[in-house]
DNA sequence: CCGAAAAACTGAACCAATTCCAAATTTGAG
DNA sequence: CTCAAATTTGGAATTGGTTCAGTTTTTCGG
């Protein structure tokens, strides 16, 4: 494929996902109808489906950027880790929480999640998954880290002990969103409590 | 409203639950369509949104038949725990996913969770939610009862650590019923991998 | 520069859930 | 038995995501 057709291709990707991003944050996502997008984004309705299998293709292309912008962030904190183990476990859920709602609304990612719980052998689905896999890979990276820091007692297993802490905090977070009024903080002190207990086995 | 009226009432409702999860079974919950519903329980189109806001509503009548049969169930390991605590969790546990697929597919939850997340304040929305924190509470009481018989220490938190060990079953049985070649054995026994985590912290 | 062939675009048609409505039926009270 | 209220019926209209057949654009060998 060369020069022109490329070009095209990009910069309608890039029209549609701006377009889309747009419209769900002012009319969320079931208020954001294909045809507006189209408009929007300056295509007919039927280009759009040549870009993206289906609407919630969209949605999963901008929680993926938004997932992989923490998981960045979070590389920093595996790299150097407070030295308590609470805060440092902190530290990454704070990263996570605390982006969460910058470029996403509370409704988007309920979307996001349903729709990869209805469609999980989509590319939707197998994205949403995987990044659900990064994240707890970096939580393990860290309880890994901190054992080699020996801050956390070598023979944890730190798999499942990240494993834990992710699963808690991915349906604290669930939770979070499926409740308007539910605030960052809030979620935050209630994982910190939770992870309290698991602290007092593992710390050295 | 009296004798015959009710009665039909019950029938109308009987008949397309009865309906709605046959054919969920057979053909899945996208692939019924409510007028092979109404066709399957002789009633029509209109009757079925007199007595469902929509066919989500009937799935979770089923589901929540479903959750109250297991927790009922669970009553009694709470009365009567085993004396290990790895045991008592583990037996709990057992009930929950051991149930889980006898009256539902992994495809049937997996719209449910669904709509629940897309629609929380739904009646829907509501009645899932409450469900997951029956079932949450029904953990804690465990763990309570456990802290009672002093098989848990007693200044263990046994609020958070029982909600600590819902979320992560609760997120394992949703990527459970995300792979479709996932099986119920591998499922426990990636929690109890998880928990024995958990016991070290708490075991008497 | 020309004329296929491939790729991409378009918007009207399709499908299934949901809503609406007027007519028919059933029920319960008097 | 009769009437009024409640409920059911089924078909038409609506809605919004998705598909598809036909058209337009882009590429590229000669």
């Amino acid at each position: 494929m060369s020069g022109l057709r490329a070009k095209h291709k990009a910069d309608r990707h890039q029209r549609i996902l701006e377009a889309s991003a747009e419209l769900f944050r002012e009319a969320g996502y079931e208020g954001s109808k294909i045809e507006a997008i189209a408009a929007q984004a300056e295509v007919s309705v039927g280009t759009i489906y040549n870009y993206y299998q289906n609407k919630g293709d969209i949605l999963v292309a901008i929680v993926s950027m938004e997932v992989n912008a923490v998981l960045r962030a979070g590389r920093g904190v595996v790299a150097n880790p407070p030295t308590n183990v609470g805060d440092a476990i902190d530290t990454l859920i704070g990263i996570y929480v605390e982006h969460s709602l910058i470029y996403l609304s509370k409704e988007m990612w309920r979307q996001a999640m349903a729709i990869s719980m209805q469609q999980p052998e989509s590319p939707f689905g197998r994205t949403y998954t995987a990044l659900d896999r990064a994240l707890t890979d970096q939580i393990c990276a860290l309880i890994v880290r901190l054992q080699d820091l020996r801050h956390v007692s070598a023979d944890a297993d730190g798999r499942a002990l990240g494993e834990l802490v992710f699963n808690n905090m991915n349906m604290m977070f669930i939770e979070f969103v499926k409740q308007a009024d539910a605030t960052i903080n809030e979620l935050r002190a209630a994982i910190r409590r939770q992870n309290r207990v698991l602290l007092d086995a593992i710390s050295v």
